[in-house]
DNA sequence: GTCTATACCTTGATAGAC
DNA sequence: GTCTATCAAGGTATAGAC
């Protein structure tokens, strides 16, 4: 792997672990063991790595994301995608965690983040209109708008409010479960006779698995 | 009013425009047309001042927001009540924008943020019992449970995410107005034959309200 | 591409006079 | 209670050698 590439790595991983604010390029070049000066051969600043991981990031829901075409088991299928989305909200998690303040002090990247923002409201809102369309839930269009707003929010916000709540800041696969439960909870009230019935076994199902302790290592 | 007052006051202004992160103690005092020395006579560092922000937050919500007794207005209550709560969110928004952040480099406060969460959950569920008990919605325990949460976190969070999607950072009265259509969107579902008009009624309501451009000054 | 060295600046924080 | 003066520490960023 070329250093380029070392650093973005390192940099994800630090900021995960550490939070944005509390890496400094130093922190980044040493743990990499390089010079400063060449992280800084490599990038412009700190920002220009954020800018280059937001690429990352929003590439890859770009590519992974695609509307989905629902088959008789368009449940299964939406938390399928639930679960990948949620991982990979996990592994940039340390972006959503300072959000504000990454935005604010680069006006490059918050256009491209309200631009990249549009385009995901459009397709949280088709996911929600084919649920529809395979009479999964049924929805008006007003309630759709909102309620697409209401999944973007709970998906992006979801780790920091887990994070707030707990002394130690690890994420766990737990924590994974119970926001698809949160967000089956969204859907739920809309589900129509038909999905009734299996939307709360999956939402048992993982509130269950979020319950769950995970079995000891030894 | 004395000077500690002012510098609590002025770093919730200056905290709540430019960012917990962009303004430091030299900042504040500046501000102020005082000394970093007297500052620092006055607080032990930046921390101690975002406690002290913190306490008067906390205190606030707990003597202003005690639980409802519904008459049979529930609804026009709970509306009040939100109205209220975003304003006290609005007013202290910096704390949320970064909350990772602020509670990271300070177990003390973390410690404190979580109890204080911790008890406002069982005030929020409260809230949603009395509602079903006043035959506003019809909800069961499980249910009831998730709904908290998830008022919370959209609270919580709404400024950040507001604030997240435009360029400038400034937030208006319609963007309460939106955060309390996203909040009795959450209610809606579970609403009963009786109090289904009447949310519409509220929603349709504020969403006008939302959606209206304020009149120019001029 | 990478290192060493370093210069500049901001921040946090204190000592001591008034 | 407030000011002036000051400093150490740490972070950003660049120059120039290899």
């Amino acid at each position: 792997m070329n250093t380029k590439d070392k650093i973005i790595r390192t940099s994800i991983a630090m900021f995960n672990l550490n939070g944005e604010r509390a890496v400094t390029t130093n922190h980044i070049a040493a743990s990499l063991g390089i010079s400063p000066g060449n992280l800084y051969y490599h990038f412009k600043n700190k920002e220009d790595i954020i800018r280059h991981i937001f690429s990352l990031y929003s590439e890859h829901l770009n590519t992974h994301f695609k509307p989905l075409s629902l088959n008789e088991n368009a449940l299964e299928q939406l938390t399928t995608y639930l679960d990948s989305l949620f991982d990979l909200m996990w592994r940039y998690h340390f972006f959503y965690d300072n959000l504000t303040d990454i935005l604010a002090r680069d006006s490059e990247l918050k256009q491209d983040y309200i631009e990249f923002q549009k385009k995901l409201f459009t397709q949280v809102q088709a996911v929600v209109l084919a649920l529809r369309d395979a009479s999964v839930i049924d929805i008006n269009d007003s309630d759709a708008k909102e309620l697409a707003h209401m999944l973007k929010m709970t998906v992006s916000f979801w780790t920091p409010y887990v994070k707030a709540r707990r002394m130690t800041g690890v994420l766990e696969q737990q924590d994974i479960y119970n926001g698809i439960v949160k967000v089956l909870m969204l859907f739920k009230p809309y589900c129509t006779a038909l999905s009734k019935e299996k939307i709360n076994g999956l939402q048992a199902h993982y509130q269950t698995l979020a319950d769950e302790t995970l079995p000891s290592i030894a």
